[in-house]
DNA sequence: TTGTCTTTGTGATATTTCTCATAAAAACAG
DNA sequence: CTGTTTTTATGAGAAATATCACAAAGACAA
């Protein structure tokens, strides 16, 4: 999409970082200077409300764009952003993202359908665990790990109890007595972090009926 | 921001139409053929979910772009959207928006500032009603209308009991029984769909409490 | 106007979720 | 390794919310 010109000015103002685990990559309130791209990794998006506690928007994955949504209209950050697993991020110069969607107008168009699918996406997953309780809520968080993030049924959980919580808007001890409730049912096997989830279909219907 | 030969563009393939209360200006699911934007009125936007129930997503008033956010990356509209009083939509070609953004940059700078800004209000709100109780939403979403909407203590709710529970997830009941205790302890007075709130002070801080 | 359907309203009861207390296990820092 | 903090875990009781039932008021169409 880009011209090779194009290409060589953001390659030139690109900048590759690492984080370790619970680093903070953004802090929400900071000035934005850079368009984030998340290489390799996973972190959580958050906000921390007036009470001192900490709402969890999303997990994001590789691929993501992780502030594309506040880019736009504010100068500060909207979310903090912590890591949950080794994360590479690629960063590029607001400056550089604005020319080129002065120059290319198929870039910008492009940056536009990213930001739409990201915000109805959002709003999406919001809906669908609002219309749920506990049980729906943390089947539904466990089907999304399992399929979107580690493809696979057995995995490591990239956050706590009480992040899990934070995510679905539930305190920790409930989350903590509903994945204890699965594993006494039979639908996942777990001990501390590690979840197998063994009766997927099982984990699929609570999901899609509460 | 726009030349004379673009506002001209714009002006013929600009159609304005009214809409009675009730009335579906979209539909969910259909395509998406223009860009609307709320000239008059009031409307709210919904979705319909797997057991057939609706989830408010927002009221909008005029100013409003009720469906900036799916525009871009969609075919179809990602909610529905149902007239509350009287409307005057104006609405506009996607084929001449999008020849508006390949011609002229700061236009399709200004689209992206506002989808970034509609996408973190609406993500702000969901987070700000999720984290208090019925009560505390209750509040919230009457300080909404009084101060966003009608600019007064005094007004005529312009939706129902039930939409109010559909738009802060809460059962029915459970909203009339909050608004009747509100009028019991003399922070609001009401009859029917008039509402007028007398102690604002007190709506205010059960707003922030809870 | 009349009859019908929707909305508002209230009570009783069931269910869900939260809070507080307490303890063991795990993670972490020095 | 050792002490400290965080996380996982479980129980009991309190609080919040949902459900069901039903009635009155209001909106609406014929």
């Amino acid at each position: 999409m880009l011209s090779d010109e194009e290409y060589e000015q953001v390659n030139s103002s690109r900048k590759e970082m690492i984080f370790k685990r619970n680093e903070i990559i953004i802090h929400e309130g900071e000035e934005i200077n850079d368009f984030m791209y998340l290489r390799k990794g996973l972190v959580k998006l958050f906000k921390t409300n007036s009470k001192g506690k900490d709402q969890i928007l999303s997990i994001n994955k590789p691929g993501d764009f992780i502030n594309l949504l506040s880019i736009f209209s504010n100068k500060t950050q909207q979310y903090s952003v912590t890591v949950l697993e080794e994360t590479h991020v690629c960063s590029i110069g607001m400056k550089t993202i604005l020319s080129l969607v002065e120059q290319n107008s198929s870039f910008a168009l492009r940056i536009m359908n990213r930001m739409s699918s990201i915000a109805d996406e959002v709003i999406q997953k919001r809906f669908e665990i609002e219309q749920r309780q506990v049980k729906g809520r943390v089947a539904y968080m466990l089907r999304f790990l399992s399929e979107q993030i580690y493809h696979r049924n057995e995995f490591r959980m990239p956050i706590t109890r009480r992040e899990l919580g934070e995510l679905i808007s539930m305190t920790t001890e409930n989350v903590i007595r509903t994945m204890s409730e699965f594993k006494k049912d039979g639908i996942i096997d777990m001990n501390a972090k590690n979840v197998n989830i063994i009766d997927f279909s099982r984990l699929k219907s609570i999901c899609e009926l509460g």
